[in-house]
DNA sequence: TCTGGGGTCCTAGGACCC
DNA sequence: TCTGGGGTCCTAGGACCC
């Protein structure tokens, strides 16, 4: 095994709501919502009223991600409930990379809130671990004035778990002799990647804590749960080797965006118009990461919350936003029952570069038109901003012309494997 | 006025080929 | 007239993460 490499794993203390209480605090806001019952959440109204992001506070009241807003207001009718501004998060994110930047070139961004660093070889320069650790979080507590946590390791699993340790403003470590008395007392369902549907499949083989898990047997835990038991018994026991990676666009293996509508739908004209929103930002998304891709998949959530999609192979790669929205229309005509629509959702994968345009024999004659068209778009767009150049046929719909997002800022996101 | 949106990976079953 | 089995591709759905 080797175990000579330095891994920090870096987490916000409840991003989202840190983010806004700094942002009201240096916009002369007096209150510091990290000290009172307060939670980041969408509105009701629009059928988005969800708990993004809770304060240790409002935690005291039992209130968790993902419930409904509703749920946490008779839980404490006094909470405070702030709107989510993702560009700020964003702001905020970047921020704090360009600090960790100054500690190692190679940095992992796992979500808008989370990063691994590698300090393998960096004592040299900034001490030890632990020393630098410190140095880290504490820079970025005066500097940003948003508190982190971060778990020091020799791999990226163990430096994960360590972060989640005890919580505002903490370094911890991890390291392989401190597993039985850190990790193994702890809830099996506090293991990264044991979730909702894993727990009680464990909790039936007698399997409540970490420790019990990896010291169960791997043969039976893999007849079981198959390769992601096998997965999960390596984390319990420490084990785990992938490489902090740089994210970058080569790496990326689809986007996608969905959206619930504000109100049923139950006509196939608006359900176009709104994948036609989606398609829009999709594709913008997948010229600006310079790729094509050859899976278009449409997503349908009705008003009972089942779910469904529809994904088609094309026969060649695409970026267009003509050809992806014709397809996305009829696997929407092929998928839909007719029933009414809460939820939409349009997906690209299996992408390729776009560099070297591969015109197939049945390609129509005007895609280099098409292609020029989305690229004048794309640039106004950029330029003027977004709502500058808009479909017609969004005036006076009451649907949004671009739906969805993260933009130009975009970055690969996560992975099970680590 | 109850239940978001962005991802990745794995598995199972059917089609098709040899 | 017996019904094999491996490999690959494709699709749908589920599990997990933040």
């Amino acid at each position: 095994m080797k175990d000579n490499r330095t891994i920090f794993h870096i987490d916000v203390n409840s991003a989202y709501l840190s983010w806004e209480a700094v942002h009201r605090l240096q916009h002369g806001y007096g209150i510091d919502l990290r000290r009172i019952p307060s939670v980041v959440g969408g509105d009701p109204k629009t059928r988005h009223g969800i708990i993004l992001a809770k304060s240790i506070p409002a935690k005291k009241y039992k209130i968790k991600t993902g419930e409904t807003l509703h749920s946490a207001l008779q839980k404490c009718p006094s909470l405070t409930i702030i709107a989510p501004s993702y560009g700020l998060y964003m702001k905020c994110s970047n921020a704090m990379v360009e600090i960790l930047k100054e500690y190692s070139p190679n940095i992992q961004r796992y979500s808008v809130d989370e990063c691994f660093l590698d300090y393998t070889g960096m004592e040299r320069h900034f001490g030890e671990p632990e020393t630098a650790a410190y140095m880290i979080k504490d820079r970025i507590e005066n500097e940003l004035g948003f508190t982190v946590n971060i778990g020091i390791s020799t791999n990226k699993l163990l430096a994960k778990m360590a972060s989640d340790f005890t919580k505002p403003n903490r370094v911890h470590t991890l390291y392989h002799e401190e597993i039985p008395s850190k990790m193994w007392p702890l809830p099996v369902e506090d293991l990264f990647m044991v979730g909702r549907a894993t727990a009680p499949k464990l909790h039936k083989l007698g399997i409540c804590t970490i420790g019990q898990l990896a010291n169960y047997s791997l043969e039976h835990i893999k007849y079981i749960l198959k390769s992601h038991g096998e997965m999960i018994w390596k984390y319990a026991n420490g084990i785990e080797d992938s490489k902090v990676r740089i994210s970058n666009y080569e790496n990326m293996k689809g986007i996608g965006n969905s959206t619930t509508v504000a109100f049923d739908v139950e006509d196939k004209r608006t359900a176009y118009m709104i994948l036609l929103g989606l398609t829009e930002t999709v594709s913008m998304r997948l010229r600006d990461a310079k790729s094509c891709c050859r899976v278009i998949a449409v997503e349908i959530k009705n008003t009972n919350f089942t779910r469904y999609t529809h994904q088609k192979k094309l026969f060649s790669p695409t970026d267009t936003t003509k050809h992806i929205y014709t397809v996305v229309k009829s696997l929407f005509d092929e998928a839909w029952k007719g029933e009414s629509i809460r939820h939409l959702g349009v997906r690209v994968s299996t992408l390729s570069s776009n560099q070297f345009s591969q015109l197939s024999l049945f390609d129509e004659k005007d895609i280099e038109k098409r292609k020029a068209l989305d690229n004048t778009i794309d640039s106004i767009r950029s330029n003027f901003g977004s709502k500058s150049i808009i479909r017609a046929s969004f005036l006076h719909s009451g649907v949004k012309p671009l739906i969805g997002g993260v933009g130009a800022e975009d970055y690969p996101m996560m992975s099970s494997i680590l």
